[in-house]
DNA sequence: TTGTACGCGTTATCAA
DNA sequence: TTGATAACGCGTACAA
């Protein structure tokens, strides 16, 4: 409505700024991309000006006449789910430390959604995107894949990445919990998942696969829901179990820590003697589980390194530097603490 | 390098679009956006046309154009503090709702590192910020008025917001812990604190003021560190206030829940019984605290909503409707459990 | 080292 | 209801 007033009205400009340094918009734009490549003088005098008016640049019309936008879009399956927190910080520090930014989405475990917010991501002109695990629609891998951009598929070691793919088996993770386990004395062991995605699955289909093998699989032993995982689930499901299998189960392989914990806490108030009469291994290793009393056994992963390691590959290939190995194997290593038998394995 | 071919070499434009279905462009835009605005046969063809070759818009263009880029630009202190994913799951919701995308940065408990990232934001042409806390450096302030842009300062009550502004006092939070551990029975009372944010300072306050008041501080109870909170932190801070007070204290608050299981933790290894020799209280109400044994006292604090909150208060404002107030007060609860003495009142 | 001309892909404005 | 034209703010390519 009123008059212009003063500087508070519209957002200085290049042009702005190159009006009151006297010199050209491209050379103010030089002073910000490329300071070496303009003199010395000129370079204060435009710094003055851009201090003066508070320029702040337009990235909208960067990115559009550059095609650069130094965004990575970033997917993951939910924000509450504190696995997450450790992935992303890593993959900030690295785009950070490259001036990149990161727009982040939450595709709430759902494909569908998931391609929705892989198109929001997409329509910003992303340079590359990280996403989780490998469960797209097609219409997703179809739009990734006309990008033409650098993708990394995190969390999970995919038989076929779109391109780059960082992860580690949870299937080898799952069966590894089922021969640790049978090794420090459990007879009758159960499984308790929430929430199922692909991820969880893979875990329960090692020890299920690692029991069968041993000719220890109960199937009544098995019980899951597609409910999302709390401490609180933790303890009903430690209880259906319970109850499934008379009191016959000696451990449980519970599908994250939230849910192990909540068994913990469960077993604790119904005076079950830990690890005695129950073992239990959870899974992710949150740093409750190392001071918990008894502590909780679990399966360690490296996320934030699984988050820096996805960052560099699409810094380095932005770089024009390539990567040795489109896939990365982070590893995870299983902890047996005294939430089960024989912590200490004999010398 | 070599020929262009097929589709898979660029991005497809609105041009593109409008090309195959033989409309111009700006029709092709009134698909997208103003559905309603398009005759049925155009909009079908036009939608035929998208489809077929995969076009998405691009949003630095359209923002550029339109000076509506649909981000709000979010600043946090830390990406790996738990507390901010139940606010950023609730601004990710209402904003999501309303096709708002999130711009979120970190901070890392600097105000400089903060002005860097406002900048960042900036650069962005959000619609409207979220940023955490009142602790701006008077550049970043400048910047964010000169924006001219609805701004929420979120996570503490301020005494003078810039704009708009959701939270709690951390003050009377900290105070009432004082006062409703020492109407339990203690009588030795302690702080232990960590990384010592201008909101943490705010609760030490409150509890301090509280115990002055009743005669009851002793200065060498308070313990703080700047190092960032952990559970591991938690049991060590509790016993150099163990032995800083000979064993004198016997309750203890602590400005987090992570320092506070860290002690309940480590109280149960030294074998100090809670709450008859120790009274702990927490701060943020973790799922953990209800659930461990002997369950935690702790300042439950609706985070979800309050980013709920904000987010609401935005989105009304870039839609004309306004606000009722500008400083909504979300409040807090302290929440007495089996860590404190008497924990259920009586009758 | 500095500047000119143009185009990036979209939308606002106005006209048909 | 549809379209032509001119911005939006910046960087590339080229010229001086």
């Amino acid at each position: 409505m009123g008059r212009a007033r003063k500087s508070s009205t519209k957002r200085a400009t290049l042009a702005d700024v190159a009006k009151v340094a006297n010199v050209s918009a491209i050379t103010v734009s030089r002073v910000i991309n490329q300071p070496g490549k303009v003199s010395p003088e000129l370079g204060q005098r435009v710094q003055e000006a851009i201090d003066m008016l508070g320029y702040i640049p337009n990235q909208s019309a960067s990115s559009l006449a550059s095609a650069r936008s130094g965004v990575i879009g970033v997917s993951i399956p939910s924000l509450s789910n504190v696995v997450f927190n450790d992935v992303l910080r890593g993959i900030y520090d690295v785009a950070g430390a490259s001036d990149y930014k990161v727009l982040l989405v939450d595709t709430h475990y759902s494909p569908l959604e998931e391609e929705k917010m892989v198109r929001t991501l997409l329509s910003q002109s992303p340079e590359a995107m990280i996403i989780t695990g490998g469960d797209q629609t097609r219409a997703c891998e179809r739009m990734l894949a006309k990008a033409g951009m650098p993708v990394v598929q995190i969390m999970e070691l995919l038989e076929q990445p779109l391109d780059m793919n960082v992860g580690f088996s949870h299937y080898q993770a799952g069966y590894d919990v089922a021969l640790k386990m049978l090794a420090t004395g459990c007879n009758q062991l159960g499984f308790v998942g929430a929430r199922m995605d692909a991820r969880v699955q893979q875990r329960m289909a090692g020890f299920v696969d690692a029991l069968r093998a041993k000719n220890k699989l109960n199937q009544e032993y098995i019980v899951t829901t597609p409910e999302p995982s709390s401490i609180a689930l933790g303890g009903e499901l430690f209880r259906s179990l319970l109850s499934a299998s008379s009191g016959a189960v000696d451990g449980i392989f519970c599908c994250n820590d939230d849910l192990a914990l909540g068994a913990l806490f469960e077993s604790q108030r119904m005076n079950i003697k830990i690890p005695t009469e129950m073992s239990l291994c959870g899974f992710n290793d949150f740093e409750t589980s190392a001071y918990v009393n008894p502590s909780l056994s679990s399966v360690h992963v490296p996320r934030y390194e699984m988050g820096v390691k996805a960052a560099e590959m699409i810094i380095n290939v932005l770089n024009d530097k390539g990567v040795a190995d489109k896939t990365l194997d982070i590893g995870f290593e299983v902890i047996l603490r005294q939430s089960s038998r024989a912590s200490v394995p004999p010398q």
